[in-house]
DNA sequence: CTGAATCCCCAACGATACTG
DNA sequence: CAGTATCGTTGGGGATTCAG
């Protein structure tokens, strides 16, 4: 079985997950990179400022305006936790009005990239996940 | 710039990106597939059920017992979202008493493979990560 | 064994106001 | 412009109970 250019054959998996587990499931330290990451993957508010920071850096006000819905409060916690993560660089220009540019780091950059190929994942698996909402479906309504 | 097998440019995330925002900012309608996938995977259960069903379909109260900490409740619901989204395949045997077996299906075991690479991915930066949390705090500490 | 239904709490988020 | 501080709400998830 082969998916773009990652063969995925459950040996392989077998090979990867071993040890997974103990590393996703590490309640007692939260010293857990995987947890860590899948989280701020599925965070809907730092996916969205690493795209655009993907495209070219960017202010605070620029992201705020760029990103729909976003609050003040939200676009800061967000950017001080990919900043905490080492996938954004802050920098400060001693200006007046202050100014500050949030840009990728070579992680973030790298990070941007598996997401994207998620991201790709979930577009071309769109209409088979569709099927499957419809299947689930009408396979309820026969209770 | 390379990661494993996936290669990174910025060219590549240009196209790559190019209409992602839109889909994953796409507020109005709820049928946003890059959200929805990049939920799953944030999500901590769905993961650590994929994992497991990743080695071997399983029955729900050992998959219960397998997952430390997770509650009836959420394995339950866990596995219907997973299910709903063609991921999981849900088998009942018509025995007394009632037993269920899950297992992946092959669009599951796929992104399971691509949740693995992610997850690799923290793990390979995860000193990298420590260390920008040690830089954050110090950083934090001047002022 | 495999669930569904109910209660309940708290952490996360939005809105708002204020500061350098 | 780029934040911090505070408050109020809400819905996600745990604990528990009931059912087939």
């Amino acid at each position: 079985m082969s998916f773009g250019n990652i063969k995925v054959t459950t040996s392989l998996i077998e090979s990867i997950n071993k040890g997974i587990d103990q590393w996703l499931a590490d309640d007692e330290s939260d010293a857990c990179p995987v947890r860590d990451i899948l989280t701020r993957v599925g965070d809907k508010w730092s996916v969205l400022v690493l795209m655009r920071l993907g495209r070219q850096p960017e202010r605070f006000r620029s992201l705020m305006r760029a990103i729909d819905g976003i609050s003040q409060r939200m676009l800061t916690s967000t950017l001080r936790g990919l900043e905490y993560d080492g996938l954004v660089h802050r920098q400060v220009f001693d200006t007046r009005p202050p100014s500050v540019e949030y840009s990728l780091t070579d992680m973030g950059l790298s990070l941007v990239g598996h997401i994207s190929v998620l991201a790709n994942w979930a577009i071309e698996h769109r209409s088979q996940i569709e099927d499957a909402h419809c299947a689930y479906n009408s396979s309820q309504a026969d209770d």
